[in-house]
RNA sequence: GGCCCGGUAGUUCAGUUGGUUAGAACGCUAGCCUGUCACGCUAGAGGUCGAGGGUUCGAGCCCCUUCCGGGUCGCCA
């Protein structure tokens, strides 16, 4: 193997353009493909910067050709030659270096390769699995390399600007402690603490709240979180946050900042121009319209309650969902009569994923109309739904009922999306951006038989609802606020409680003794005594703005090295398991799971 | 934990009602070729049909179990 000694790298591959045309340079890079004409070797060399073309004559130096003969793909290759100009019909408009190329005096192979087993090529359909077992390969891929590289771009945005803004980045630790509400903790046995665990931590939230009590007024951080819970295509176990936490503001002052770093994230990264302030949608507002808490706005297909009308029709579907305190709701689908009877029921079963016991369905093509549900109704209450709704020519309307209004709006809510990808109506360059305010503070839990934070246990709740916080819990509003772009909650934050007592009664609310609320959260009661500024926060979830910016359908794709399903690594294979000794060192013992 | 989809050369896929020696393209190897850039031409190698069991005269195809991957519901303060 030959080494790089008495060479100095030029530039990168994709940088030389005409102008350098006659410069003597060097080139370091992997082969992309070796072209043999006979008498004359073209070897595509690439580096994160695109591909230049070198060249190897055997007319004008043998020994060279005969080396460049061996070369093969993904090689790893020092090349020095000058740089000059294509003839006439031999450039290539398709890469920026297509008008030179390099021929080479000089070749050195700095490491051979085997034949990878995928091609290293852009847009790649090969499995994911092979994908992620080599890894190292797959990021090669030009597509992989632009999308590493935007998501370094998006996170020096967010250092750029919040720094602009006052903020001080500063580190929480790694190794913390295991909080009893929210999603699963992953574990950390400590060897000199044996029987007890740090937690990885789910958020930086109490050490950011902390920061503000100290007094640094601003707080950033890019940081990695950890939930032991099931992935999906836009979750995995762990991911990255931009955190911040700002002391002596309210709600709009928060979301302002943080607009203020979207806008220049769209305008920097996409060229495009965000409208500030963004709009706001109260959560009622967004279920009842999109049902859903994170609406997507690039098109219509909205919720419409139908509940009134309805009532008392004779149709027991309907009524039974009324009389059991729920609700019937539908979508008109502008265009919708051109689905199948056939896809109607695919329809059908996709809401009953989420619970639904079927889709009612009515359509309306020349004049004529077909329906599920329509020969139940009396024709007075059929005219009031179409008019109400506006069913017109060519139209579909679907109807859930259920006696659950979270199941009605779920349902609804996912059908919209899925309608809209089925007849191809999303604009894919169209950004719709919105805030949803005023969550519910806490929710009902039935398994726990109690309220639960619906954000987490230290939001602050709106000023005119405290007074509901232990007669109505349910009707009390938050300062709580998501940012949602195309239907995907791409952050979300709150105002937190900073007094004491009111700290103590929402713990009470949510069913804690004072003894648990001490055990648990002594420290944070404890510090907010001394002296707690007002302040708020957010988070925005770094892997979905990058998912968002580039395209990417799967968090892996924006992911170095990310987790599959089953939360395993396959490059490394992780988890694995580990040494006796280490176990013994832990005072860990294994018991094999119940059903070996 | 539930439901749905998938697993066939190195890769992406095809494979008829269960029937002869499981095919194609790309990649790979070798030869020829001086302007290619998805080079071209010729030849060749390459298969535990995810694994195990069953039905059958006969299984890539049917049945059962299992492993792996993807999507999703629950879950994700």
């Amino acid at each position: 193997m030959e080494t790089l000694q008495g060479l100095k790298r030029t530039d990168y591959c994709g940088n030389f353009r005409k102008e350098h045309i006659g410069n003597k340079v060097t080139v370091y890079g992997w082969v992309q493909r070796m072209r043999n004409l006979g008498g004359l070797i073209f070897v595509d060399l690439r580096d994160r910067t695109g591909i230049v073309q070198c060249t190897f004559d055997e007319a004008e130096n043998k020994d060279l050709f005969d080396r460049a003969f061996t070369v093969r793909s993904e090689f790893v290759l020092a090349i020095s030659g000058t740089v000059r100009g294509r003839g006439e019909g031999a450039i290539n408009n398709k890469i920026p270096t297509g008008e030179i190329e390099i021929l080479a005096d000089e070749l050195r192979i700095l490491s051979k390769a085997e034949t990878p087993p995928f091609e290293i090529v852009e847009n790649s359909d090969v499995n994911d699995m092979l994908r992620l077992k080599y890894r190292y390969l797959d990021l090669r891929r030009p597509d992989m390399q632009r999308t590493i590289a935007l998501r370094h771009r998006i996170s020096k945005i967010a250092r750029d600007y919040f720094d602009d803004n006052g903020f001080f980045e500063i580190e929480t630790p790694i190794l913390t402690k295991s909080t009893p509400e929210g999603a699963r903790d992953y574990l950390v046995p400590s060897r000199v603490h044996p029987g007890k665990f740090y937690a990885l931590p789910q958020s930086p939230q109490q050490y950011k709240q902390l920061l503000m009590l100290s007094g640094f007024d601003r707080y950033m951080q890019i940081t990695r979180c950890f939930r032991d819970e099931d992935l999906r295509a836009d979750r995995q176990p762990e991911f990255t946050q931009i955190d911040l936490e700002m002391s002596f503001v309210e709600q709009e002052d928060v979301m302002a900042v943080n607009e203020g770093f979207l806008a220049r994230l769209f305008k920097e990264v996409l060229g495009v121009e965000l409208t500030l302030p963004l709009p706001r949608m109260p959560y009622q507002e967004a279920m009842d319209r999109f049902g859903s808490d994170k609406p997507d706005l690039r098109f219509g297909f909205e919720l419409q309650n139908i509940s009134d009308l309805v009532a008392g029709c004779g149709f027991q579907v309907f009524t039974g969902a009324l009389d059991a305190g729920g609700s019937v709701r539908a979508i008109r689908v502008e265009g919708g009569a051109k689905f199948t009877r056939k896809e109607i029921d695919s329809l059908g079963e996709f809401v009953k994923t989420y619970r639904a016991k079927g889709l009612a369905w009515l359509k309306k093509a020349n004049g004529e109309m077909s329906s599920s549900f329509a020969k139940f109704l009396d024709e007075e209450t059929l005219n009031k739904i179409l008019t109400f709704t506006g069913v017109q020519d060519g139209d579909a309307l679907f109807i859930v009922a259920d006696a659950k209004d979270d199941t009605v709006y779920a349902s609804l809510g996912a059908l919209r999306c899925e309608i809209a990808k089925r007849l191809d109506v999303i604009d894919p360059n169209r950004f719709e951006l919105l805030w949803v305010t005023d969550f519910p503070l806490v929710e009902y839990d039935e398994e726990e038989n109690r309220y639960v934070a619906k954000h987490h246990p230290f939001t602050a709740p709106r000023d005119e609802d405290i007074e509901f916080l232990e007669s109505d819990p349910a009707r009390v509003r938050a300062k709580a606020y998501d940012i949602v772009i195309n239907g995907s909650e791409a952050g979300g934050g709150s105002i937190r409680i900073y007094s004491p007592e009111l700290q103590s009664r929402m713990f009470k609310t949510l069913g804690f003794t004072e003894e648990r609320a001490q055990e648990q959260f002594g420290h944070l009661i404890e510090a907010f005594s001394y002296g707690a500024p007002p302040h708020g926060g957010l988070a925005f979830g770094l892997d979905r703005l990058v998912m968002l910016l580039s395209g990417a359908s799967s968090i892996r794709d924006v992911i170095a090295f990310p987790k599959v399903q089953n939360a395993s690594e396959l490059m490394m294979a992780s988890p694995d398991v580990v040494d006796e000794k280490q176990l013994r060192e832990l005072c860990i013992g294994i018991e094999k799971p119940a059903n070996e």
